[in-house]
DNA sequence: CAATATCTGTACCGATAGGTATGGTAGAGG
DNA sequence: CCTCTACCATACCTATCGGTACAGATATTG
């Protein structure tokens, strides 16, 4: 229906930004969380009224779900391009590393969209809570499969299980999420980065 | 104003028992969160007509704390506990292995009602948030000074400061907390736990 | 220019949120 | 026994929730 943007459209052409009211939800959404981000919170947020925000992503679980999507795709894109690091212990210090420095950046929210965007919530919520769960969960397989091909390379201990693996940084990852929520900054993170990579088995 | 429950009061007496009531509305406030915990949803639960709730407990944000206070001493008592291990290796194996039990039990929602029942959400919930967050730091303080007396016993290598091992124990704790919010069950956080305790520093 | 299509702003919708007034009810004190 | 007190149940309160109808505004199309 609205797919371009750059094509001239007929009618009365939109007055703001998509992705920048994108951005603007979803800062509201990674403090607040989904049911705590109310749709007068969002529409305050972006400068844009409820129907424009309506016409222009849908109801507010499709606006959270385009918010996660940027959310994957900007900051947090970095999971990414940790995995592209040559060796394991590469790869996991800069998943932490880098974890460390999102959950605590200053220009937005403390703590992981993909954690507190719905952790327990009310049964409205419950199909974004199962896909931000869906959504860790694929994290961490992606971790999982890097750990193999790392086995495969001889770059992993024997004793070492990928999943075993993946699944402990993928705690961390969310351990230090939790702390960056409650307002622990930066340089305490990278502490606890410190301490798990001082402890890795490789 | 209604202190005892033992001593004869007059008046027509309360026909639900109280601790009852409060294990039950734990149970919802640690399904959906606080947030996410309708009063229709704590009522249903508890069997109970509103008005009897708030005259029982007050509003829901005391209700909140007085089941958030049933289950530091109930559940989540394991804490106090496995301090009191003589080693602080010991300490750090209970402590990890009585959460990832705690956490998974069957007979009780998933993950840590300290992490999820107020992570992110609106202003009228933030102080239940901020709440938690004490809650979180006072059982972290708990086990630097735990990890601090284990120091001065020799107990610990000298290049680990007791207040980062806390903060790193305390990061897997709750990262277990939204791994098993997330449906992981306790062989798989037992996995965890494992590559903690391998990894840890003494 | 008109015709048409889309967006904006106001004002509103029913449903539900948390919270309470009120009248009936059950037990203790006298 | 009656009274007094506290609790129970229904029914209701206001505020806010997510979501939308409608009319005016602003652009492209012809």
């Amino acid at each position: 229906m609205e797919r371009n943007k750059s094509p001239k459209r007929m009618g009365r052409p939109r007055s703001f930004d998509i992705d920048r009211a994108l951005d603007r939800a979803l800062v509201v959404f990674w403090r607040k969380g989904y049911e705590g981000a109310s749709l007068s919170d969002l529409t305050k947020a972006v400068g844009v009224n409820r129907p424009s925000l309506y016409a222009a992503f849908g109801d507010k679980e499709a606006l959270f779900r385009k918010a996660l999507d940027r959310y994957l795709k900007g900051p947090a894109a970095y999971t990414q391009e940790a995995l592209r690091e040559p060796t394991a212990r590469a790869v996991v210090e800069r998943l932490l590393l880098a974890a460390a420095d999102l959950n605590t950046a200053r220009r937005n929210p403390g703590g992981c969209l993909m954690v507190q965007g719905a952790l327990a919530c009310g049964d409205a919520a419950d199909s974004i809570r199962q896909e931000l769960t869906a959504c860790r969960a694929a994290g961490e397989a992606a971790m999982r499969r890097r750990f193999e091909r790392a086995k495969s390379e001889g770059d992993l201990p024997p004793n070492v299980k990928p999943a075993d693996l993946a699944r402990y940084i993928a705690t961390v990852l969310y351990g230090m999420a939790v702390q960056a929520a409650g307002g622990v900054g930066r340089s305490k993170l990278h502490r606890v980065v410190e301490m798990a990579l001082r402890t890795l088995p490789m």
